[in-house]
DNA sequence: CATGAATGAGTCTTCATTCAT
DNA sequence: CATGAATGAAGACTCATTCAT
């Protein structure tokens, strides 16, 4: 589903394509951290550098610019997401409760993932142009994945949607709530929203307006 | 409602308060602009003593760091939008009605200042925790006016919602997805935007379930 | 004795010579302690306005530059060191007690004005050449009157020192010893240098052998 | 006996020792000549790196401020007095001698180096506390060897004096009489001084009145 | 392929001084 | 005479990036 995602591929100097894969991941793990603690601007590329364990040098000769790092870690990010995503909802088949795991599992995600998905939400304006097709290109197969749970609940008469794909949008974004406004959410534990959230967008597109009592 | 948020009045070398108050805003027109174009990293102080037409020095008579322009900037946004949601929904009896009354609003003013609410959830980590606490106080009085339409909505008997105050958080987050996800919803016009949106939280929270096949 | 030193007369925009008088005054005293305490360097000029009461503007209808403060301060601090050691030897006739007392009052003085040595010897080079000469004139009148002293044991036959002004210059710079090692003098009294100088000195002049035995 | 003066050492982003130590010695050399001539606070950091022929960001790369480089200008001076003095009252039996020798040697130093002795006098108020500490640290350990002298000289016989340590403190001052009061000096050649300090202070400590008589 | 020293453009901020009111 | 807002030159320091070894 995302295998082919618009690489934009860094350009390196070393040409050894397995090398590249291992460094890129030590890069991440060590940007990741310290963007979440820091933020994006506030981390020097020398203390990348350290962290990761390599010299400046050789970090410059895996990547480009410092922006490339930041690729390097969203790219990472929304791949694991991704792919904790289509395990969790795998199989499923009746669309209200594949939408209720997708929504749980996206919540929980996000729940572990706090700092990460401020940063995507913070920092990707730190991005070029180019940059941002690339994770808009994510974003969309990720929101594809929810548009399909919609559409098959419409084809299925269980939901009534006039514009799937704005929902689907629409229903991602919410579960960021959780992370972009936590500090107004502050009493809340995570099984709160993942039932108020639930109840509100199954209740929001119910057909049947019937069912809608049992959940509440 | 909110007139008395917690000033963290900038030091200022100047004294004469009218003329702190009109330079303030003064350095906030310039500064929105470039902030909202260029980020407010990338954005310097030069620029924006130049951008109103003062000289550095000047400009640093108002103010005493770059990170309080930014604050001058949210606090004058907040300001405003808070007073057009009120101007917009106020008097208006069915709670129901007045909800819809405050999406519409929310959703075009969001229409209209794009690049603020971005620079609203982009740039605010550039603020000190004493400034993001400002900026929660005015949010939560935001917050604050949704949650008493639901309350009134739930008294009312139209309204099932468990959480109002968890509720109130995610209906207002919800309006934001308009400019954060703008590049995943470039077909839509904002009236689709509205009224999907609308109908997908008055169903979601409505309490008669006869009522909601009217708006779909 | 120094009622004539080269006045380096500080042109001001006041002519009002009565109130420039009481305002230079004014403005000494409230430079004296911030640079005492702040160094010449990090005292701002706002600084010593606010702290006289003066608007800056004011400020600067009685002095040209920040360097004429320091002017106004030095001359105002050595007059009055002057004017001390005049009253506290006035009347002795033996030299050998006219010195000890000079060089008790000295020291005393240097004990209760410590932070204003400290700034005679280390800021004044922030004066200009013409600053300057105006303070090695008012050196040179003090040091005089130690030379007085010398003279006149030497023709009393009381003191043996082949070159007096050096003597001289040696004796009153020897003072400010407290002050300026004073961090390595810390389990000393006032009484104790004072006696050891006294001492040292007296010793080291003396004509008569004989005589030392006795203070020792 | 003074090896290992508390380093404080300087942190840097270069990590070779031996390449910090040389471009050290290459800053000290260029920053000593400009402060001298104009002072710390007038010499900018920009000059120095263009005088020591480094950019300014190679330059930050062995120092974290400007301060630290008055440090390295303080540190290699002292350590470069005290070398000195050793080298020069090594071995001499006869503490009077040995005092002598000292005496001449410090002036001569302080003659050779009239504008390091006047930037240590002037700009070590410069220093942060921690920087002082180590000025002070260093300044002990000039001052105990004085005071060693006196003490055999004490114990000999030779010399009479009640406070010991305070008189090395003394001794050692009034040898920058020279560089501190040079402009009220003018007439005299190092000669005149270093006899008329050796014989000010020899007779001034001396147990036996009647050496006195022959070195004047 | 690895390293890390070198670079300098660019940043925020300060402060003595002036001048219109 | 008094005031204080305006000014901009200048300063210390940072950091992404390169390149010789």
């Amino acid at each position: 589903m995302a295998t082919d995602m618009p690489q934009k591929d860094i350009e390196t100097i070393v040409k050894d394509q397995d090398l590249i894969g291992r460094r890129h991941l030590q890069i991440c793990d060590a940007a990741l951290k310290l963007f979440s603690r820091k933020g994006f601007h506030r981390t020097t590329v020398r203390e990348i550098a350290e962290a990761c364990g390599l010299g400046i040098g050789t970090l410059y000769s895996y990547i480009k610019t410092k922006e490339d790092i930041l690729h390097l870690v969203y790219r990472r990010i929304l791949e694991s997401f991704e792919a904790r995503m289509l395990e969790a909802t795998r199989g499923i088949q009746d669309p209200r409760l594949q939408l209720k795991a997708a929504l749980e599992e996206t919540l929980k995600i996000y729940d572990e993932c706090q700092d990460v998905v401020l940063l995507l939400y913070q920092e990707s304006h730190a991005l070029g142009r180019q940059g941002l097709q690339g994770l808009f290109e994510v974003d969309r197969t990720y929101v594809g994945f929810f548009r399909e749970i919609l559409d098959r609940g419409i084809r299925a008469g269980q939901f009534a949607v006039k514009e799937p794909h704005l929902l689907a949008v629409c229903i991602l974004f919410l579960c960021a709530v959780w992370d972009l406004k936590r500090w107004n959410l502050q009493g809340y534990t995570l099984e709160t929203v993942i039932e108020s959230l639930t109840t509100l967008i199954l209740n929001g597109i119910s057909a049947d307006p019937l069912v809608k009592l049992q959940p509440q």
